[in-house]
DNA sequence: CGACTACATTGATGACTGTCAATGTCAGGG
DNA sequence: CCCTGACATTGACAGTCATCAATGTAGTCG
């Protein structure tokens, strides 16, 4: 920055005229790019993507393990930071664990690309 | 993997019936995860929110430098990303260079998440 | 109670990422 | 022709992330 000291009004009327205020705010930028974070992945991704195929609408982690080629505790990981993200929903159900999408949470996702 | 050596077909039948295929396949996974990739980041998505609320269409480096608090080379590095996940375009017109958003970038971005 | 199963957590490690200082490139002006 | 300004590229460094092996926890069944 300041690499203008002098001549600010000479000969510059093309380039240079900020908005001023940066549009979207440091906060809300960093609280929409946590979404994008979790969505950043192919694994989680595709974990998304079987949850969302799954005709009950709910899948648990045995589900979801064999299809991606990872281990256990890998997909454990994934799952958590999509639960976090606030895209997915986690039901304890005995032994098992089910995993669902969370109602119109995708939506409001590509809602938050519209209102950059 | 391979943690059921024997006894599969013993006493279960509420879980573990994977949908067989992973239903999104891992490269085209891997190719929709660089779009959010490119938006996980609080500054790109600020970035990208200056260019599109400018009313000019189209904003010069220096114009993006100051209100993200961030040296030039970072913002040189952040836009070159945004350009190659198809989302900003850049024209170089004499000594400056202009980013604009390339139209319908951000509404395909959206509908990545309805075909998941 | 004790073994087993489904899943979560921890710790470690290699890979990737955001940032800046320094340098390079290229166009325009004296 | 050199100098300056706008932008890109490189190299280095700290922080984050994805992954796995090992371990912990909590239901279930015998």
């Amino acid at each position: 920055m300041k690499l203008l000291p002098v001549l600010d009004q000479a000969t510059d009327e093309a380039c240079c005229t900020p908005s001023g205020v940066p549009a979207l705010g440091a906060e809300e930028a960093k609280q929409k790019a946590l979404v994008f974070k979790a969505l950043a992945d192919p694994n989680r991704l595709r974990l998304l993507s079987i949850v969302k195929a799954d005709a009950s609408g709910e899948s648990c982690v045995c589900d979801l393990t064999e299809p991606l080629d990872l281990g256990q505790p890998t997909v454990s990981h994934h799952l958590k930071i999509l639960v976090e993200a606030g895209l997915l929903h986690r039901e304890k159900r005995g032994t098992w664990a089910y995993y669902s999408l969370v109602p119109g949470a995708l939506d409001e996702a590509a809602g938050l690309l519209a209102t950059l």
